[in-house]
This record gives C-alpha cells, sequence and structure tokens, in this order.
DNA sequence: ACATGATTTAACCAAATGGTTAAACAAAGT
DNA sequence: ACTTTGTTTAACCATTTGGTTAAATCATGT
C-alpha cells in the first residue's frame, strides 16, 4: 500500500494485478476488465503496455515458472551427501511455496490445459532443471548400501510430492480440516522438518 | 464406440461429453458448443436436457467429486491394522485415478476457484470423509511405541501427497521427463507397492 | 389416419469480452 | 508559446458465448 499510488509505474500495476488475477482464475477464467480495474487504470491501457492477453499471460506464466522451477531445483544438483540435499530441497522449496501458495497450482494447471504451449512458453526464457544428477546420487547411495533399495524416480516422486502436494490442496485442506491461515503457516513450517526426517527415516537402514 | 451411436440416449451422450470437455478445460475454459459438438449433438438440445452451464457443471463436478472422495476414503475408517489400512489405501486410491487421471486436478482446481462454492455444491450430495478416526488411529500406534513419533496428520499428508500428486503432475512429469502413456502407468502399477513401502519403512522402528 | 407429448434442430438474441481508435493530457525540449 | 513524444481515457467494434424461440420431427397410443 505504502507505495502502490505513488512511485510505481502503470507497467509494474499491471504486472502485479495481472498476477493476482490469473493466478486465481487462469487463463481462461480471467478477464481483461478485471485486471485493468485490479490495477486501477483503463482497459485500454491494458493493451497500450502488453498487447493482448495471451502475451500478458505469458509474461505472467515464465515468471511464476521462472520462481517456481530454477532457482531452488537446482540444489538437486548441488555436490552434497544425500540426506542433507533432501532436507535443503524439501526447506527451501517450502519456503518458497510459502511465500507463493497458488503457484504450484497455477502452473500444473495451465501445463494440463496445453503442454505443448508450456514449452515454446519457457523454453527461450529459462531451462528445466533436470533431475539426473539426483537420480544418480540416489542409485549410488543404493548400490554402495547406504540407503535401503528405492527406485530413484519413485523416491523423487515422492519428495516432490510431500512438498509440493500440501499447497496444491490447501483450499481443500483449510476448509474441510478447518485450519487457517496461520494454522496452515505452522503445519508447513513444522512439515519442512518433520517431512524431512519421514524421508531419511524411510531410507535409513 | 460399440454403443456410442445406438442405445446411448442424448443424456448419456451429454454427459460423457460434458465429462471429457470440463475436465481438459474446466468451468470457465468450456464451451457449451463444445460439449454440443463433442456430443454430436445440438446446442439446444443441450439446454433442453440442462438448464445452463452452472447446472451441467454441477453434475458433472459432484461426480467427480464422488468418485474421488467418499469410497475409497472409507478405507480409512475400517477396522484394519494400520500398515494394512495404509497399503490398502495406496493401492486403491492410486486404482480409481488410474482410470481417471485427471480427477484430482480438476476437483482440486475448481476447489480453489471457488471454495465456498464447493461445499455447497457437494454438502447435499455426499459427505466428505473426515480422516478423524485415522488420525486417532496413528496416535495410539505411536503411543503405545509400535511406531516412530509422527504427527499424525503430518503422516496423512505425507500420505496423500505421494498418491495424489504424481496425477496431477501427471502432465509435466510426461513431458519433462519424457515418459509416454504406457510408462507412466507402469510407474503407478509400481508405486503402488513400493510408496506403500516407503511409508512402512518411515514408521517401523 | 391422427392426436399428443417428447425430442431435436435452425435461427436468433443479448450480454460479455478481447481488442481498437481517436482524441485528450502530461512532460520535456526548443 | 509551441512541438513532440509518451501516457491515459472514453467510446466503439467485432466476435464469442450462454441462452432462447418457434418450428419441425419422431414416437406412441387411439
Amino acid at each position: 500500500m505504502s507505495k502502490r499510488l505513488k512511485d510505481e509505474t502503470s507497467e509494474e500495476k499491471i504486472l502485479e494485478a495481472a498476477r493476482r488475477v490469473f493466478l486465481q482464475k487462469g487463463m481462461a477464467g480471467a478477464r481483461m476488465q478485471e485486471i485493468a480495474d485490479e490495477a486501477g487504470i483503463n482497459k485500454a491501457l491494458l493493451h497500450y503496455y502488453f498487447r493482448n492477453k495471451e502475451l500478458l499471460f505469458d509474461r505472467i506464466f515464465t515468471q511464476a515458472a521462472a520462481k517456481l522451477f530454477p532457482k531452488v531445483v537446482t540444489i538437486l544438483d548441488a555436490d552434497l551427501p544425500l540426506f542433507e540435499k533432501i532436507e535443503g530441497f524439501i526447506s527451501s522449496y517450502i519456503d518458497v511455496m510459502s511465500e507463493n501458495p497458488y503457484l504450484p497450482l497455477f502452473v500444473l494447471n495451465e501445463v494440463h490445459r496445453d503442454p505443448e504451449g508450456f514449452y515454446k512458453r519457457i523454453s527461450g526464457e529459462l531451462k528445466l532443471p533436470r533431475p539426473e544428477k539426483f537420480l544418480m546420487q540416489i542409485d549410488q547411495e543404493v548400490k554402495l548400501g547406504n540407503i535401503r533399495p528405492v527406485s530413484p524416480l519413485q523416491l523423487f516422486m515422492n519428495i516432490l510430492s510431500g512438498t509440493v502436494f500440501p499447497f496444491i490442496a490447501k483450499p481443500l485442506f483449510q476448509m474441510h480440516i478447518g485450519v487457517d491461515e496461520f494454522q496452515f503457516r505452522q503445519f508447513m513450517l513444522q512439515r519442512k522438518t518433520e517431512f524431512a526426517r519421514f524421508v531419511i527415516d524411510a531410507l535409513r537402514k
């Protein structure tokens, strides 16, 4: 609210508004008029800065994917012992998503709606991190007998699931179990350590 | 295809078509014309059988939620040892979703878009299963010292995550890792046993 | 044959929606 | 003062979209 009215440029106001609306309603459900209203500007000005809906959506989507994928996931390529890596990944990924709880559902939903459009969109802007190195590390540890035998891909899915899914189920979870915003944050805070321990307990012989 | 043309009634054709379109595009992205085309009928006939889009959507959504929530989740209320219950839940839930891979994303997405509408929709038709009994059972086992100490809710979330999330990430997973339809089915088949074992390994002292 | 009720269709309609236009305004340089 | 250039707006436009209407077709009982 502090800088909202003064020093913020129209383009910034538009991008913020577009972000809110697109994340809440998705590409199909979002309305250009609503974005304009939310930004406190005229609808024509929207098209002045961003030629059309798709271009604006591209911008928001790419920004969302950039926040979600590469930065934190790169941890998986780091040079760390497996357990530390798992702890680090879970913790920092939960951190990122706690600040942007609707990112995962938004991105996964749009990928589902238009899978090829997805690659086209982000191909130029950013490269998705590949989990190969992490998978090989798991394989190594299994072969060395340091951890229980697991399929690396299954383990990767386990970790990803337990980290991301709570944010996707957040609305249902909150409504059905009856947790408010604060309790959910607490739950995810607790989860940073508890889920990591859970995974490691499952691996340690 | 066998009964598509002959004995299938118009209403059935509409419901099937609506299901396909709504699950692929969601409420906002679906078009009544597309549903009519998909069903091979006139658009006016759509409104003859279902007064408007919202009513038709209600029908599909409730049917989807009914398939997703109560039947299988009731396992959690059964009178079974914890580990068997976990195995049973994971296995049968994966079975259900393997036949309807897009159900979870569809439902969770619409809940996110309109949380209060969700309860209103399904309130009359079906009651969401409550996990209390399962949570208490976990608590018991912890207190008895039979399993490692865990927060029941966290464990429940772990199980749910690992079971549901793969279907939500399916499009991204397939595209990014490079898995086709068959490989994905194999992966989820393997997962039925491997993820259950993973969870149990994490619990067993 | 024909009356009756349900089903199906083509043609339409009004509202919503993405996008455009032309004019007004503001800021900065001369 | 006056251009010039970028910014903002009100009014407008074309298409899409959910929904309606009235007529046609079909099935069924008489």
